[in-house]
DNA sequence: TTAGGTATGGTGGTCTGACCACCTGAACAA
DNA sequence: TTGTTCAGGTGGTCAGACCACCATACCTAA
């Protein structure tokens, strides 16, 4: 009978398609697709519509348009990813509680601590020390000892040289500075974290691998508590948002009626 | 001077400005956009750009475009978030060795254990349970067990009732188990694993937080084990991509010159 | 009165053809 | 050889039109 529902737009088959052709590696990194109007005469369609699914190819990543020169097949890249995920732990619908943000967090960054300190670089030895000197020349400025603090965390993350985590411990931690930085109240707090970290980087640089673990649950939970009490003064972060940011833009596109 | 170099494209734009007024609350979930016509007319361009703006962001989960009904504001949904994280263990062009996948994964399983052993409600322990009874009904079909054995470690995710940490973990695990069924040299392997899960789903039956802590870490050491096997034998999964699919398609879009 | 079908307006979906801005590379001139 | 110039191709944008679908309000028939 052929009565099958079929709803997907052009443009979503168009787009399903080549990524087909990418998954399959008929299409290889790197190389150039065939120019739109080639391909809408090739499928069939429209130029729009094969528009708006290289539109949607991009935006998964899979294809760099690049204007007047073509259109390539590239790999979706960490950063691509990690990008998803912030914008998810930031407005996405998930009902976790502070709690469920936390367990996932001090998971990973165990994991990353652990991995750190057995395969990190003189560089990142360099880089944790820089973040360190950072926060203990800031302790007074409030955003600048944040970004440092972040900075220190992404730097334990790196240097576990594990992409994988990477792609999802960095957006947590840069989820969570920005939440951190909504709440002035932490003023007294800073300072708290610059002995777990200072014992970190030093049990880093031992190659001490549970030692290493062990300082930074210990910095988990002291966060996870620091954590509670702040969410408790402000109802910024509630329950159900973790972040919940108010900028003030002067846009102007009202919802419709 | 003013010669900053400004290349981003109005349909880029418009997505920002549009993504902005959700951040700040301007726009609310379930909101409806004005017409593609008005935003055109209101913002000064065409309708093919407000067109692939809202592609955009459909993409990336902040719209909901219903034809013929309008253009609805949405927070981006978990599957949403996890399917992008897919997309990028499948095809990202992350450097990582199978020992970094499983050094996420086994932190994320046993994290997602111990929380089961304290959250499982009855309905999460007869999912268990049925997953676990699949697996043993179907140790000679080994894609009926590959299934059950997802469908198992999805649910100890589950249990856990964290939804940050069932967006991370589901995609690794589903990655792993289409890498899994692709190496059919698996034979013999598939009985190794029961006798971990019916252990694992004893302790969170008990409540038993340690004990599921470890069975899980076990079994997450052997199967990185099995893992490092198959990688030896089966080309396909190199030290580069975790993923080497060759589907046939019979598309027929050739790359340009 | 009420249930159902129908007409209508509005919405997104698609097409066409045109023009612009930019990049590339080849032809040309110094 | 080197530098400039020019032409072609590419993506970017526009305008207007028509279609398919949905929701609603209206109207008809029970």
């Amino acid at each position: 009978m052929d009565i099958q529902i079929k709803r997907s737009s052009l443009p979503a088959q168009v787009a399903e398609q080549i990524q087909g052709l990418i998954e399959s590696e008929a299409l290889r990194v790197g190389d150039r697709l065939p120019p739109e109007r080639d391909l809408a005469e090739r499928l069939g369609v429209s130029r729009p519509v094969i528009r708006e699914a290289l539109q949607v190819l991009s935006q998964r990543g899979l294809v760099a348009i690049k204007p007047g020169c073509g259109t390539f097949i590239q790999e979706p890249s960490a950063q691509h990813a990690a990008d998803m995920l912030k914008l998810f732990f930031k407005m996405g619908n998930c009902r976790g509680s502070l709690d469920d943000f936390f367990a996932l967090r001090r998971s990973l960054e165990i994991e990353a601590a652990g991995l750190a300190s057995q395969r990190a670089t003189e560089a990142d030895h360099a880089a944790l020390n820089e973040s360190l000197a950072a926060m203990q020349t800031n302790t007074e400025d409030l955003d600048a000892f944040i970004a440092a603090d972040l900075d220190f965390h992404l730097a334990v993350a790196r240097a576990a040289h594990n992409e994988f985590l990477l792609v999802v411990l960095e957006p947590l931690v840069s989820i969570w500075s920005q939440v951190i930085s909504l709440s002035s109240q932490a003023q007294g707090a800073p300072r708290v974290g610059i002995s777990y970290h200072q014992k970190l980087a030093a049990r880093i640089l031992e190659r001490d691998q549970q030692g290493a673990r062990e300082v930074m649950g210990a910095h988990m939970q002291a966060s996870h508590r620091f954590a509670v009490k702040v969410q408790a003064e402000n109802t910024n972060i509630t329950d159900h948002t973790i972040i919940h940011e108010s900028t003030e833009d002067s846009n102007e596109i009202p919802s419709a009626g």
